[in-house]
DNA sequence: ATAGGCCTGAGT
DNA sequence: ACTCAGGCCTAT
């Protein structure tokens, strides 16, 4: 699933082949790719085809490239979102046919049959938008200011973003993200530590593996209340999250093709590194208990019940314990 | 604050 | 045939 470290590799990769470029045609194939888009896939095509890329924009898992519009006096942006399966593949000649290999072995999945929509530029490549499940998407956005007035996001050049971004939070790879005012906002809700790692107005970024692995690494169960979190507690959790995302996009590298934007979650880096996602059953590495799954908000959660501690009852009691007495 | 909907392929 | 995977949006 690509989630910010992801998503940073893809706009890296994105870089080079786009900025700067015409898009010539947009090919739609999926048109519910495009469930976003206002006006349909006849607007898309209106606002992008003959215009220029001049920026790849990230923020939290939102990436976006700003269109250079002539005769447009509100600023636009191309934006997409990957979802949970989505990638956007480089092909360097976008004329050339992709054949099945006409193997007698079984058949090879083509990469490509879930290609979605395709951008067509003016350089003779395309990119193309692969999204199996269709939970990402690409549709265009009015340029607003930011609210903070600051860098709207990692490769920008300026405080402008799109509309539909503008309730995303900055993520913890942000120079401009405010760790404390981050940690201080956490403390002032009563959901689940778990619940407000993933909530995108708190912060960006952050998805089911990294929350996992963030709540590991600073030795916290995913079920504690904000409200029950120091301040220094809350901060390391952020700390933790920002590290072990830093740390994901440095390994990012190792699974990036020059030629294919290369987004396979589940390769590389995570098979390696992670502590607490997808190891349910097998010993911690840090104190050898079993690392438990359970269900937390209708997405699986993984901890270890050995030394990821449970929350102590100090601030409100859980629903569980204030409609019972203690037994204690 | 929380539940449902969007999606499809792999696994049981 | 049914369950699971889950980011984000909308509705309750």
């Amino acid at each position: 699933m690509p989630e910010l470290p992801e998503v940073e590799v893809v706009r890296r990769g994105l870089l080079p082949h786009t900025i700067g470029r015409t898009v010539q045609r947009v090919e739609v194939l999926d048109a519910r790719i495009l469930r976003r888009q206002v006006g349909g896939p006849d607007r898309l095509r209106e606002a992008v085809e003959g215009n220029r890329l001049s920026d790849l924009v990230r923020r939290g898992k939102f990436l976006w490239w700003r269109l250079d519009e002539s005769g447009s006096d509100v600023g636009q942006a191309l934006v997409t979102h990957l979802g949970m399966s989505g990638q956007w593949r480089v092909r360097q000649n976008s004329t050339a046919t992709v054949l099945p290999p006409a193997d007698s072995e079984g058949p090879a999945p083509d990469p490509l049959r879930h290609r979605r929509v395709s951008l067509h530029l003016d350089s003779g490549s395309a990119i193309d938008l692969i999204d199996q499940r269709i939970f990402g998407g690409l549709w265009t956005s009015p340029l607003i200011e930011a609210s903070d007035g600051e860098i709207a996001g990692a490769g920008s050049p300026d405080h402008l973003l799109p509309a539909d971004a503008a309730g995303i939070a900055r993520d913890l790879l942000d120079p401009a993200a405010d760790l404390p005012a981050i940690a201080r906002s956490i403390r002032a809700r009563h959901s689940a530590i778990k619940t407000l790692l993933l909530s995108q107005d708190l912060v960006s970024g952050i998805g089911n593996i990294y929350a996992d692995e963030a709540l590991w690494a600073a030795r916290t169960r995913f079920d504690t209340p904000g409200s029950a979190l120091t301040q220094r507690r809350a901060l390391a959790i952020l700390r933790a999250a920002q590290d072990v995302m830093g740390r994901a996009l440095e390994h990012g590298g190792t699974s990036f093709d020059a030629l294919y934007v290369n987004v396979d979650g589940r390769s590389g880096y995570f098979a390696r590194s992670l502590h607490a996602y997808g190891r349910a059953g097998e010993p911690c590495t840090r104190c050898g208990k079993l690392i438990r799954r359970t269900v937390h908000q209708g997405r699986s959660s993984h901890h270890c019940p050995g030394c990821q501690r449970p929350p102590t009852a100090v601030g409100r009691p859980s629903a569980t314990a204030r409609s019972r007495k203690d037994p204690q």
